[in-house]
Order: structure tokens, then sequence, then C-alpha cells
DNA sequence: CACTTAAGTTCCATTTTAGGACTCACTAAA
DNA sequence: TTTAGTGAGTCCTAAAATGGAACTTAAGTG
């Protein structure tokens, strides 16, 4: 199986991951959250190589997670940012950020901690239900065959 | 940048990333939490190599997201698990289905839903604070220096 | 004019991956 | 008692992805 073929997959995870789930693109997307819009400033804060990150530019671009907004002329400049499609990826990357700083911190705990300007605590976050508001046990979840699912077995068996 | 120096970084999701972040172990891990337990019902349903298979699987031992547990002697068979640490990697699972039902899943709609026991819906999964119980708007988040950055920085500075 | 900056491109050597064939230890069927 | 099957790998080679360094373009600076 070839990576581009995990995009057809009938599963929301391998679709999602099929544009964020190489080396690189998360990482570009952290920064992004951090604030970072310019190709040299990823570089220098990634590390990769000028190559590669022009592709993860051009693909997240492409997929309209980022956006190419110009910020000067003359020579023409444009800086990368997150559109509302990038944006909801925050909780991907706050996951992420949840589980090594609880897996991988090491001694000296978290490298950033968060602050909920709303209720002036430092927290964490949790998964909770968009029902009834509860933070998620994942045994209380219980995955159903969706109609994507129905469709594409249908679609299968009628080959 | 090789990709084994992402660990270094003083960032949690560059660390869980590290584990994570490559081609194929989300995709193992979905399938973990699905239930899949054995190596051919891996690969079957992934459709990776057998060879990167065996690699990924290790490393997912190695860090102790999933472990090895036999089910038969004569000749000896085991199977893999999710440990603790890997469970709580549940919430990342969920919000890149999440997004991908939200915007990779084209016309038919999501190939999964999912059901909430303890209040009895369909549902979808929200981030929320782990103080004030709210759903998180990432404009309310204000990510801090923390001990370990701090711990780094020092560390850097003193050479 | 030489230097610098932002944003890429080009080239080449090295790594990683895909896919198929092969192995090993055992069990079940003919 | 050969034959086939199963679970879990391992080995090999060609193809794809990557890293790093040098080069390019279109300005602006001293």
């Amino acid at each position: 199986m070839k990576w581009d073929d995990i995009q057809e997959m009938p599963c929301s995870v391998a679709r999602a991951l099929s544009i964020v789930g190489d080396r690189w693109t998360l990482l570009i997307l952290r920064d992004s959250f951090m604030g970072t819009k310019r190709f040299d400033k990823f570089q220098k804060q990634i590390g990769l190589s000028r190559h590669r990150l022009t592709d993860r530019l051009n693909k997240l671009v492409k997929y309209e997670i980022l956006r190419k907004v110009p910020y000067q002329e003359k020579p023409r400049r444009h800086e990368y940012r997150l559109t509302r499609k990038g944006v909801e990826l925050y909780p991907v990357l706050m996951t992420l950020a949840k589980w090594g700083d609880n897996w991988m911190a090491g001694e000296n705990g978290p490298p950033i901690e968060y602050f909920h300007t709303a209720c002036n605590h430092q927290m964490s976050m949790n998964l909770s239900c968009s029902e009834c508001g509860e933070v998620i046990n994942p045994k209380e979840v219980i995955p159903k065959v969706g109609p994507g699912l129905k469709a594409y077995s249908e679609s299968v068996r009628s080959k």
C-alpha cells in the first residue's frame, strides 16, 4: 500500500493522516499555532531542509489548511496563515502536547504550560461529550457504522 | 535535522511525534483501539508491508505503548495490547477522527459515528478545560514557559 | 559594487519504504 | 506421512523520500 492510497480508506483517521501524518507537517502546524508565518522562520525553528519545507507548505496550501497572504510587493513576499480548516487542527496538536507532557517530559516537567483566560487557571485539556459535557471515558464511547462506511461497503459489494 | 533528533526538542508535540508521528503508527493504534491484537490482522487491515509492521510494533512495545501478551504456548504466540500509556493516546486518535469527519468525509458523511453510553446520545468530542469544564476556544488559551523549557534554556546558555 | 534578506530550486548521496519471496515452529487434513 | 496451513517474522531489491549544501531571483542597504 502506497501512502497516497490511505486517503481512499473509509476512515477519518486515515484520511486526516494522509494530509497531516508525515514527518514534518504537524510540527509546521505547531509553529503556525505559536504564531510563525514565514518560510525562513519555519525552517530555522523546525530544522528541516528548505526543500522539504517548500513541499509541505505547498501541500498545506493545496489542502486549504494554510493560505498564502502577501505582506509586501517589491519584492513580492507572502506569509502562511492558518485557515479555519487549519485552526480546527488545534485539538490534535493539544492532545499530542498533553500526551507528550504526561509521558515524555522527563524530570524537568512540561516545557509549556497553559493558562485559561476564561477561568483564570492553569489547566490541561480533556475530551468532553458534545451532548452532556462530561469528560470522556473511552469505555463509554461506542463506535457505530456511519453513513460514509455504509455507502462504501455497498459500493464495494456491487463491484 | 534527522528524525531521531526531534525527540530532543523541548517540545511535547515533537516528542510525541518522535514516537507516533510516522506514516503508520497512528493507524496501528487506531486498529488497537478498535480491538485488533494480532500481527496478521493488523497487516491485512492496514495493508502495510510485514517488514514495516514488525518494526512499528517493536517500537511501540519498546516505548511501552503496546505490550506483548502470550495467548498460547506451542508454538508461542502473543498479541499486542494497549498499555495505560497507549490508551492515553485515545484523545489524539479521536481528535484526528473528528477533523477527518468534518473536513475529509465527502458527500456520504462520516464513516463512523459515536454513541455515548453515559448520556445515551450520538455525540462528538470537544476539548474542555480541566478547571472550569468549559469547551476550549483556542484564543482563550495562553501558552507560558514551563519548567521543562526553562531548564532547557538554562542548560543551553551554560554551554 | 559587494552584502544581505526572503523565499525558493537544483543536485546528489543517503535513508526509508514497498512488495514479494523465504523461514521457522508447529497443527490439521488427506 | 507427505501436504497444506497459520502466525509471526526475516531477507532482498527497486523505488521513493529525505538531508544538506550550493545556487537563484528580486529587491534593499552602505
